[in-house]
DNA sequence: GTCTATAAGCCGATAGAC
DNA sequence: GTCTATCGGCTTATAGAC
């Protein structure tokens, strides 16, 4: 009920960030997340039902954080449309040459907990990569693209492609060549569109 | 030193397989590795030393297999060299609709020891996909297109890419997405490089 | 809402016999 | 090379006090 400050929960929440995402679901006992948290386990317990409670917790307060700054990336990336994608590209490069940088949080707990499709922390992955999937989709077809939602699939499967690949090389030019694949797929959709609109009738 | 038949050692890797590309690493015990191959665990120890050893070789043995079923979805894949390589995805997307799927083994193991980037199995799922990149590089070297390896990189990203995606939307549209991706910025490369031959010094 | 204390069981790895 | 038996430590979660 506390309006002010950081919060008890606040604080497990930041404390199980830095821990699950920095070493793992799995790797990571409630006992380590209380004690950086700076709370009893009984405490802890109080905030959150269970583990798994707590490990959608940490995901959910991921959730907009992540949506906003991809979106700044994209509105203050210069030039058109493609520009502005290969931004995107670019600055995820750069935060994936910090030493703390594990790739993405969603992605990662996806791929731990595999064997339980089910899991709360999977259904807030699954809405977070929609919401910006649908927000992509939504931004190409203002733009005057086709296809936009397929367009918009493509680009996400390479921004998650390169969380993965960077993650395994830890080589950031993985990123960079993806942001390439996404500027030129963009292009050539724009090219179409504009072609379709001096003869429509070509389709 | 059996030459014959499945040895100990490679009935233990399969239980290995079986329970750790299922389930995960950190959540499958080494009891369960045992009682799955129908060992003791000292008979378990005796072949591998650490468990960290047996990750190790589970993905050193999905390695070759591996590249050689990509490698045949492509030289079977009719038409040009996009139409083979879509061919991969839409194999991929196949399997991916079988129930036991659960994505890509090497990624997977990976985003679950992020923080271990120098665990054995991780350098040798890096070796695994340089691999399937240079393979895919030197194909497209082949076929003339300019900026091979960087094709193939792009490639290779989507590829790794649907694996995230289709494992956490449990949709396989995102590898027929990600194939007609990667089979467009096919077709632009084989056209410029036509274009290149038919002008040379416009380069 | 936060504390101390602990239950009940599983973890990776090993000892010693044959 | 394979067996039985077990170590010390860590796991999620809970009991009861205040």
């Amino acid at each position: 009920m506390a309006t002010t400050g950081a919060t008890t929960r606040d604080r497990i929440i930041q404390a199980a960030t830095k821990l699950f995402y920095g070493e793992g679901i799995r790797a990571v006992s409630m006992d380590a997340v209380a004690e950086k948290a700076g709370v009893t386990k009984r405490t802890l317990y109080y905030h959150f039902s269970s583990k798994d409670d707590l490990v959608a917790a940490y995901l959910d307060a991921r959730d907009q954080p992540n949506l906003t700054i991809l979106k700044r990336w994209f509105v203050e990336g210069g030039g058109g449309l493609s520009e502005k994608v290969r931004a995107i590209f670019r600055h995820l490069a750069d935060s994936a040459r910090s030493p703390k940088w594990r790739g993405c949080g969603f992605l990662r707990t996806t791929a731990e907990l595999a064997n339980l499709p089910g899991h709360p922390a999977i259904t807030v992955g699954r809405a977070h990569k929609k919401k910006f999937e649908d927000w992509l989709g939504q931004t190409f077809a203002e733009a005057g693209i086709a296809n936009a939602p397929e367009l918009a699939r493509q680009v996400v499967v390479l921004m998650d492609g390169s969380f993965a690949t960077v993650l395994l090389h830890r080589d950031p030019a993985y990123m960079e060549a993806a942001g390439d694949a996404a500027a030129a797929l963009i292009k050539a959709a724009l090219s179409a569109a504009e072609a379709g609109r001096q003869s429509p009738s070509a389709n």
